[in-house]
DNA sequence: TGTACATCAGTGAACGCGCGTTCACTGATGTAC
DNA sequence: TGTACATCAGTGAACGCGCGTTCACTGATGTAC
């Protein structure tokens, strides 16, 4: 790839440049080996057309390297998930979860390194995933309180957050649920009461 | 752990023995890296308290003992969603829930390392995760005729699948949902018209 | 019963390789005079 | 305008290490005579 063409050295002022080749050519390797020990310090240099010292102008060691791309894989995926307020919570949602799935669907090695870390034992506030959890909240919560349903939000969210994350996930390993998951994120908000005609629940 | 003690070596017919410690061994390490790159022939022979060398008086290569080992952990995860039948599909169903969250929950590595394949262009019958599969649609496809319910048996044990594995995985990534389970779980089954009161669905 | 020997479980040294990291360096370029 | 020099992007050789794998071997033990 960018290996390949023998490259410019960057001009005097621009030693910056370099720093965000080298993360995106990490970015791109995690998400094409779908593991954070398989990439290694050199194939991340190589990837970015220069020799492995040249790394450390930038990071201090290969774990800032790594950890760094991986808060830029995070801040990517929480993007991918701002999809505008409509002010139409329900449908809001539906897109929500489109985007979430479309992400997992277009970068399956990331999405999985991105849920791939050991339980730490802190709070849920310094989780990695925090924002996106909070997201959800939040849209559950508006959903909820417009359709006069009396459940409590961060459960609900849990329950939509599982179990889309369960599509996700096997979309990028079983191949029969790539095609069902358009289905599956469908009758998602249906089952859990959160689309169609407002049911009993209260 | 294994290679603190000296090791008496097997005796003459026993040569087999050896195979079965070195796949545990493996299986162990497994669990404990979440991953079968970061598990290396060396380490799986020192847990063994066996010289590198002798592995391949049993296996090929490191290949060919982590592809066992890993199909000794499918057959683990087999036998332990093997509940019982009672003849009664719906607490059936949900004994089996339990003991696939149960597993996931003891062996959280393990799990993750047999949902870690990349998705391989065969058909479902050689996918290895296939029996677990076959065994829900048919717990599933009971459950419903019980209930008199017409719904595709296949489609909702996808619905049920994904689910329980995005439940399963998360628990052992999300601090937050270890302990909400059990209330996901049964949530789970009523969400799906699967316990309960038999609902409008048919 | 005693002994020679084939069998067999497992060892230990050695290999070439890719890894992360260090160290002293090179050579282009903007800037000060 | 010309030139010396400090700055700075990046190199290349070298290190110690753990890896998978090979090869020739060791030494205990069951068995045949």
């Amino acid at each position: 790839m960018l290996g390949a063409m023998p490259r410019t050295r960057n001009p005097k002022g621009a030693g910056q440049r370099l720093r965000g080749e080298l993360l995106a050519a990490a970015v791109a390797l995690l998400g094409e080996h779908r593991s954070i020990e398989a990439v290694t310090l050199r194939a991340v240099a190589a990837a970015a057309g220069v020799s492995p010292t040249a790394v450390y102008r930038h990071f201090a060691d290969r774990d800032e390297l790594l950890r760094q791309a991986i808060a830029w894989c995070w801040d990517r995926f929480d993007r991918a998930l701002s999809v505008p307020d409509t002010g139409d919570p329900e449908a809001d949602f539906g897109a929500q979860g489109q985007a979430y799935l479309a992400f997992a669907a277009t970068e399956p090695g990331i999405y999985r390194v991105l849920f791939s870390h050991r339980a730490p034992a802190v709070a849920d506030d310094h989780q990695p995933g925090a924002p996106v959890l909070a997201k959800l909240v939040d849209r559950v919560g508006a959903l909820l309180a417009r359709r006069g349903d009396a459940r409590d939000p961060r459960f609900v969210a849990f329950q939509v957050w599982t179990w889309i994350h369960g599509i996700a996930d096997l979309q990028g390993s079983h191949p029969a649920v790539g095609p069902m998951a358009p289905a599956l994120l469908r009758q998602l908000a249906l089952a859990l009461d959160l689309a169609g005609p407002v049911s009993r629940r209260r």
